[in-house]
DNA sequence: CGCGGGTTTGATGATGCTCAAGCCCGGTGG
DNA sequence: CCACCGGGCTTGAGCATCATCAAACCCGCG
């Protein structure tokens, strides 16, 4: 259960954790388990937990006005997943989460968890290389975004995350890269020729 | 010089720098000016650097294949500039950045801002509040991009940068939203009426 | 005056969206 | 075991948005 988080963090950092660390660690996060198309956070809510993913996968999208959604993050084990503007301002938030295969959550509030990075440094050293790689990632995804056409940019989602091809329906995925699950249909046939 | 970094610091932590870490800060970080059109970070070097700009205006661009370029970030000054994904990984930047307005930097290494951070703990916490900050309006950033038609975009970009509209080339707005200089005029035109 | 950016305008075409229909396939219930 | 159903995927026709290319315009400046 707390394995992948144990192993989550060993990625990170190189050192191994003590076992009171780790007995820390179980004691400040909770196990939530929740069924395909259950939500984690509804729009409204104020975000108070961050979740740790160790089985399952999720989505985050946001809807507009004419009841269509749009998913701006896709989940698998191993990632994180909340809606950090609410998390951190709590404020209410504009974004749903729900769960598109069954998942196995390890949550935690942000208070609980700046109390346990004070005695667990590890956490801290951490999250920097987290954000760090986040604001990457984040980069990149825009700069592809900007620039390149649908066929492109579905190009380098596939080479980027092939596994999330295999989870998700190619209308997620779709919606992801910012077109209609048409266009993406289209772009597909395409590329194969 | 070195007013508006003091400033900054504060508007991120409530409680005020000591004359000592102020010191600190004044040798820590190096006066850097460049001139309207000359290079603070090409493609293909390591950013070495990031910078604070106490002064001026900046653009970070990526060129792609037939000599096109696209924004993807503009900088006035109370903003640091650095290439992210090169100054993380000390691999070659993709992107260039460049100087708009005659600009004075405040400008430091990575390993010289860790150390420095060591001896001025407001600073770490400085920077995680604007992991955050950046995270969050990325995510808003992309969540726009993916989501909304270019006349919506631009609206969003007038209420949100509205110093950005005044100092920077029309051009340079339309790239950075992903869209034409003529689109971005005919969008305007449209929204006036 | 003429030059160099920046901006606008127009014509044309590509890209991607909308709406609507059909298909495919796994699951459920009679 | 088959009929049906729902969700996902595909296909097609028509349309909106936006890019491209080319020309003109505007204006500050040497």
């Amino acid at each position: 259960m707390y394995q992948n988080l144990f192993t989550y963090i060993h990625n990170y950092i190189q050192s191994s954790l003590t076992i009171e660390e780790k007995e820390m660690i179980k004691s400040a996060f909770q196990l939530k388990k929740l069924r395909r198309k259950q939500f984690f956070l509804q729009e409204g809510e104020i975000a108070r937990y961050t979740a740790f993913i160790s089985k399952g996968a999720m989505r985050q999208y946001i809807s507009d006005e004419k009841g269509g959604e749009r998913i701006v993050n896709l989940f698998i084990e191993n990632y994180w997943a909340t809606e950090r503007e609410s998390f951190t301002t709590l404020n209410p938030s504009r974004y749903n989460i729900d769960v598109w295969e069954d998942a196995e959550l390890l949550i935690i509030t942000r208070e609980s968890f700046m109390a346990l990075a004070e005695k667990v440094p590890a956490l801290i050293e951490m999250t920097r290389l987290m954000d760090d790689r986040n604001a990457i990632a984040n980069q990149r995804r825009l700069t592809s975004t900007i620039s390149y056409p649908a066929e492109k940019r579905y190009e380098d989602f596939v080479n980027n995350h092939p596994r999330f091809i295999e989870r998700f329906p190619q209308h997620f995925i779709a919606s992801f890269l910012g077109i209609t699950k048409e266009t993406l249909s289209r772009v597909k046939r395409q590329s194969i020729k």
